[in-house]
DNA sequence: AAGTGGACCTGCTAGC
DNA sequence: TGCTAGCAGGTCCACT
């Protein structure tokens, strides 16, 4: 099983190796085939350097390193749809699918990404260069208290397209990808189609009470694993198993029993109960 | 400004 | 059994 990484499954990785690769002396950086955009730096130029505290902002890690002197920097990292890190002390050869490692004084980080739509880029800062530019446009957290209904309902006022397609978009909120953006609607009984523009106060804050509560819960489960997501420790998440609505097409809706409709929105799959989700 | 569709790339599965 | 079409966690970019 591989996780798929929307914001659970990244942060659940996060968990798995920041504590551990906290203050670790980097020996050596590798990388395989380009992935979706160029590192931008020499990686031969950051043995030496010390890892510092990992954190996360939407779907990307920030690995911060500090080398000699003044010389600051660090990795923003993006697993992409098929990406997945490990940090273990042994490691083999680099794989088909292994696009970077770093090896360390603690262990080696790795990125395995078979669709290679992931991303390790280098920044002075986080919010200098290529990763000031990458996450300019993301929403609020969604654990941050700044994310209310009252926030959602005026950043979607005007909005045309569906409140499936908005929540994806992630200008608003961050983190809700595919599966917790269907799971979330379902919790809230509202209807995918729906236009953005037209949900009610009541039901801003009943969605966005529902987008977080959804995602805390996928990370205490340890995210979902749908074909071999593991975080960095190898293990699997669970939350797949909760699931109400995503990759359910056809099957009985969990509280009314009617079978639960796949549509496509925005060239992505849509799942929801036709019963239990209104207008 | 907001919305739409194409692009990136590989692997797996269902169906013929 | 073998080939092909369709589908998959994300999100940037060009264009209307």
């Amino acid at each position: 099983m591989t996780l798929m990484p929307e914001l659970p499954e990244v942060e659940v990785t996060r968990q798995s190796f920041a504590e551990r690769i906290e203050g670790a002396q980097v020996l050596s950086v590798h990388v395989g085939k380009p992935l979706r955009w160029p590192l931008q730096h020499d990686v031969d130029a950051l043995s030496g350097w010390r890892v510092g505290v990992v954190t996360r902002r939407g779907k990307y890690l920030w690995v911060p390193l500090h080398g000699p002197g003044e010389l600051a920097g660090g990795l923003l990292i993006h697993l992409g749809m098929s990406g997945s890190l490990a940090f273990s002390d042994r490691m083999g050869a680099l794989g088909q699918h292994d696009h970077f490692e770093m090896l360390t004084s603690r262990g080696t980080l790795r990125l395995t990404d078979p669709r290679r739509f992931g991303a390790v880029v280098w920044g002075d800062a986080l919010d200098a260069g290529v990763p000031a530019r990458l996450l300019a446009g993301l929403g609020v957290e969604p654990f941050d208290p700044a994310f209310t209904g009252e926030h959602m309902h005026q950043r979607l006022q005007g909005r045309r397209v569906s409140i499936k397609q908005a929540l994806l978009a992630g200008d608003i909120v961050v983190g809700a990808g595919n599966i917790y953006a269907c799971e979330a609607l379902f919790r809230a009984g509202i209807d995918p189609r729906l236009a953005a523009g037209r949900l009610s106060r009541p039901r801003c804050a009943r969605l966005a009470a529902e987008v977080r509560s959804v995602l805390a819960q996928a990370i205490a489960l340890g995210g979902s694993s749908l074909k071999d997501f593991k975080d960095a420790h190898g293990s699997q998440g669970h939350f797949q198993l909760s699931t109400q609505v995503y990759g359910r097409e056809g099957q009985p809706c969990r509280t009314c029993a009617t079978p639960i409709k796949r549509v496509t929105q925005g060239q992505r799959s849509t799942f929801y109960c036709p019963v239990c989700q209104k207008k």
